[in-house]
RNA sequence: GACCUGGUAGCUCAGUGGUAGAGCAUCUGACUUUUAAUCAGAGGGUCGCGGGUUCGAUCCCCGCCCGGGUCACCA
């Protein structure tokens, strides 16, 4: 036998003596009084003398990753995933079936703890137990106690494990909870309505991606997962509600990195009769009031670097910004009409080394310089805005300037964190953006807009001048955690599957042949 | 998709062209306030998978699978 199934054969005749002992493998319930956190939070301050004169009494429940075996005197640690505490189990001190139960116990198993709480000579919070319930069974061993687990794969790919041995990870998600509320409580309490809209869509929109393709059997209908609310949003704009956002997950069928999984989770809203200047005042005052309501702080460290999220963020212009790194990078003036026409701006970027597509004009090659020369440099909170029109198929333009939109992009820690612009609500001129979008995919390009026929009509019915955001939930996360990967905080990011042979090894099954 | 890098016991990791190592975990025993408890003993491995070179491969070579990172694409 390999020392896995010697370890799960162990653990399974434990469970096998429990029940020859009559006691229940799997009970139905458990009336728990206070989680280990509770405990830990109300009793973590106290001494010694102020428990001895209170003599709490509890009934807790957890997950054992701890004996520590004395003969008559034992410990046990009991987890609740975010703390841990200690009880006591002193064989004269409990009845001899649950003493018994102790003796039958392996990491991992779930108990309930009945007890007063004390604290030890080494001012330990400990409960003295005085009973012992059993509740489940954990038939394989756990990763140790001391490193923890701390394989990247099997932390991604068995999750379960990861939040019962690693506290850390349990945080960020703990985290990531709370910054989803915030940003609810941000957005209703600005009179913002929560909707949802479809998830399915016939024609994929609102965002320069591939989609997901996918078939509703009734109606022999292609669809697609969508790669963004935002053409649903607006409709509802164009009905009425002023005021509306939406927090959910898009789905682009595009590569994966530490910035991208193939689902990903935006806040994305409308807000009629303001324009892109209003929402970077209101994005910061968002991402400030989440990150202090959740961290008590708007300061944090992001790979080494330390962020501050507090108002005012920097702000430039997306031309200004890619004309000044062209200029450091090639050690003299760039003029700023240099990236205004296409055959100018084609020789800069041929200049500093950026491949150029014979099809992309001057608005692509100017914000493909801007992102390949600026992109990693925004650690600091900076709104970038001013975008190319030939970017934008659905931001409206600048009263003064038909080649540029209202639009800003907000990049913390080197990447996008959000995008908004003032919304095109002129159906002709979405009709022409649109157009060209078409030319576009007929040119080969898989992520360009559709033509949307109910869209531009519904913006023929009036679309009043309107903000629209979408805010990446998973990279603010990011930031607010500290996490360089953002896998680290979704709970299942996609991952290859496992060979058939690797899983079955996993879970401890072999062939019987 | 390209390049770099990793896969050895349940976990965390060493290591070598000549029968595979440690700590924790597991098993046996001792121990009535421990803190990664300690002490004594024992068991546990198709060294990711498949080929090749070799008298002999976990190690060298080739291919494949699954991760991680950088780049490309994208938010």
């Amino acid at each position: 036998m390999t020392s896995l199934e010697e370890q799960i054969a162990q653990r399974q005749a434990n469970l096998r003596e429990l029940e020859a002992l009559g006691v229940a493998a799997y009970p139905n319930r458990f009336d728990r009084r206070h989680t280990v956190t509770e405990l830990v939070e109300a009793h973590g301050g106290q001494t010694g003398e102020q428990l001895e004169a209170d003599r709490p009494e509890t009934v807790a429940s957890g997950r054992v990753l701890g004996i520590r075996s004395f003969g008559k005197a034992n410990f046990l640690v009991l987890s609740d995933g975010r703390e841990q505490i200690q009880a006591y189990i002193r064989q004269d001190s409990l009845p001899e079936l649950d003493f018994k139960i102790f003796k039958l116990l392996d990491f991992g198993d779930w108990v309930g703890v009945a007890g007063r709480l004390f604290r030890t000579r080494t001012n330990e919070l400990t409960i003295w137990a005085s009973r012992l319930h059993f509740l489940a069974k954990c038939h394989l061993p756990l990763p140790e106690k001391w490193h923890g687990l701390t394989d990247i794969e099997i932390r991604y790919r068995q999750r379960y494990l990861d939040l019962a041995v690693n506290p850390e990870s349990r945080r960020v998600f703990e985290v990531r909870s709370k910054v989803v509320s915030a940003i609810r409580e941000f957005m209703t309490a600005r009179g913002f309505l929560e909707v949802e809209t479809p998830m399915m869509q016939p024609i994929p929109g609102g965002a320069l991606a591939r989609p997901f393709v996918t078939h509703h059997n009734a109606l022999d209908m292609e669809l697609f997962l969508r790669v963004a609310p935002e053409l649903y949003l607006k409709r509802l704009v164009v009905g009425g509600m002023e005021r509306v956002f939406e927090i959910n997950r898009n789905f682009r069928n595009e590569g994966i990195s530490t910035q991208h999984n193939p689902e990903f989770t935006m806040m994305e809203f409308y807000q009629a009769y303001v324009d892109y200047q209003q929402l970077m005042t209101m994005t910061e005052e968002m991402i400030g009031t989440v990150a202090r309501q959740v961290l008590g702080t708007d300061r944090v460290t992001f790979n080494g670097r330390e962020i501050s999220l507090a108002a005012p963020f920097s702000r430039i212009s997306l031309r200004e910004g890619a004309r000044e790194a062209a200029s450091r990078r090639l050690g003299r003036d760039v003029a700023a009409d240099a990236l205004r026409s296409r055959e100018a701006a084609a020789a800069l970027a041929t200049e500093l080394g950026v491949a150029v597509d014979p099809k992309a004009g001057a608005g692509r090659i100017a914000t493909d310089l801007f992102e390949r020369l600026c992109e990693d440099r925004l650690v600091q909170p900076t709104f970038v805005y001013d975008f190319p029109t030939e970017v934008s198929p659905l931001s409206k333009q600048c009263t003064d300037d038909p080649d540029t939109v209202e639009r800003f992009e907000l990049y913390i820690g080197g990447f996008e964190v959000a995008n908004a612009f003032s919304e095109l609500n002129d159906p002709a001129e979405q009709r022409r953006r649109f157009e060209a979008q078409l030319e576009e995919r007929a040119g080969g390009d898989l992520e360009a807009h559709h033509m949307d026929e109910d869209y531009v009509r519904a913006l023929e019915y009036g679309l009043p001048p309107t903000g629209g955001e979408g805010v990446g939930i998973d990279r603010l996360v990011m930031v607010l955690t500290g996490s360089p990967s953002i896998r680290d905080v979704i709970l299942f990011p996609l991952l290859r599957p496992a060979s058939a042979r690797a899983d079955r090894a996993a879970s401890g099954e072999g062939h019987t042949s």
